[in-house]
DNA sequence: GTGCTTGCAAATCGTTTGCAATAGC
DNA sequence: GCTATTGCAAACGATTTGCAAGCAC
């Protein structure tokens, strides 16, 4: 999937060399990678990119839904080129995050799959009824 | 509700007077109130107390579940005394951190309450099988 | 007096900001 | 040329760490 092009495009952010690789990193790299995770592999062959660039990038594609940006784990923001309704699971020892089908979460809670659950958070984003009004 | 002193104990937490403060201030104030919110606020009444050890006993409390940390503000840990299974919806403009209630859900997902949802982060946490062998 | 708790100061580190250089229309 | 993008270096700020002093049993 080299469309990364279009596939900005069409979250109305305006194509540039790095805002595209780093676009095609979150859609063929399914493992939640930070904003240095991200860096320290595409600056491999892009020996110019630089770490604010990345970051500006990533707050603009996550602003404008292109990508998700994960706070589940309170050291880093992770994000996730898999902008459909899905859950995460943070293992507190190895630090990984795993897909959860959402299909998956009564199971999940009745801790009878391949992981301990300890806790839940369940975060809305948005604007409450006040600031709304502000913005219109 | 004086009662952290049992509180704590409950939760296996040892108590002590800033302890008991701290525990009790979330008991008590149900605003999502950051380890920064906490020491301003206690540290009027008791001014030895120190910023380190409002940061070391939120810890202990929410490891020992007498607390929840949200995570879901990147900026900052924001942490809630009721530990009962409830979501969370966050402003991006006024950052203002709102309970919702689990069965309101489907309703804000449809759009049709009082906020506009953009966006849902479903987390768990806990081990995976892996780490969990080698807790064992 | 032994071990846990507290508190100060300093360090850490992910992220943001200021601003000059660059690229694209 | 004008505007937006990029990138470097410096700043920021929430949280953590090292360690000495205090407390409790």
């Amino acid at each position: 999937m080299n469309n990364s092009y279009n596939y900005l495009l069409e979250h109305n952010v305006k194509p540039s060399m790095q805002r595209m690789s780093i676009m095609k990193y979150l859609l063929t790299h399914k493992n939640h990678p930070t904003a240095d995770d991200i860096y320290n592999e595409l600056s491999k062959r892009m020996p110019t990119l630089s770490k604010t660039t990345v970051y500006n990038t990533l707050k603009i594609l996550s602003d404008s839904k292109a990508c998700l940006a994960l706070t589940l784990d309170e050291k880093n923001i992770h994000y996730d080129g898999d902008t459909s309704l899905h859950g995460h699971f943070l293992c507190k020892d190895c630090n990984k995050i795993i897909d959860i089908p959402l299909n998956e979460i009564s199971l999940l809670r009745n801790e009878s799959s391949e992981f301990t659950v300890d806790s839940v958070e369940i975060s809305f984003y948005g604007y409450c009824s006040n600031c709304e009004k502000k913005r219109i």
